[in-house]
DNA sequence: TGCTTGACAGAAG
DNA sequence: CCTTCTGCCAAGC
């Protein structure tokens, strides 16, 4: 029984950046995906924070397609306001309460 | 060592 | 629909 976090060694944050910017320049155009399906395809389900903490300060993601990861609800980043354009600018609808529509969007990497 | 901060998620009101 | 709270967990201070 754990009744403490798994915590990430250093050698498995080193990869779970890696698979994180993997995944997200697999994100075709017009599509979007979320934090938490990232983080789990990453191998640690509970730490789709961390997927937000590295696009936001991993030095290089910017000329990754980062604009198209939104949160489960298709909210946009906080305080990145031309997020929305860039994805306007692929095709993706959003919906009046300013939510891009999921489930014309939405894209998941499968995995065998 | 302890408290605060988020590019999150889910539930509640 | 929106706000607020809790759980989450690495980073900052």
């Amino acid at each position: 029984m754990k009744d403490y976090p798994d915590r990430m060694t250093p050698e498995q944050a080193r990869r779970f950046g890696e698979d994180v910017l993997n995944i997200v320049s697999q994100i075709p155009r017009g599509r979007v995906t979320t934090y938490g399906h990232i983080a789990a395809l990453a191998g640690w389900p509970s730490h789709s924070r961390m997927v937000g903490r590295t696009l936001r300060y991993t030095p290089g993601a910017e000329h990754l397609p980062c604009h198209r990861v939104v949160n489960k609800e298709g909210r946009t980043a906080p305080g990145w306001s031309r997020q929305r354009i860039l994805l306007e600018e692929e095709g993706v609808r959003f919906k009046s309460n300013g939510h891009v529509d999921m489930a014309r969007h939405l894209w998941e990497l499968e995995v065998e």
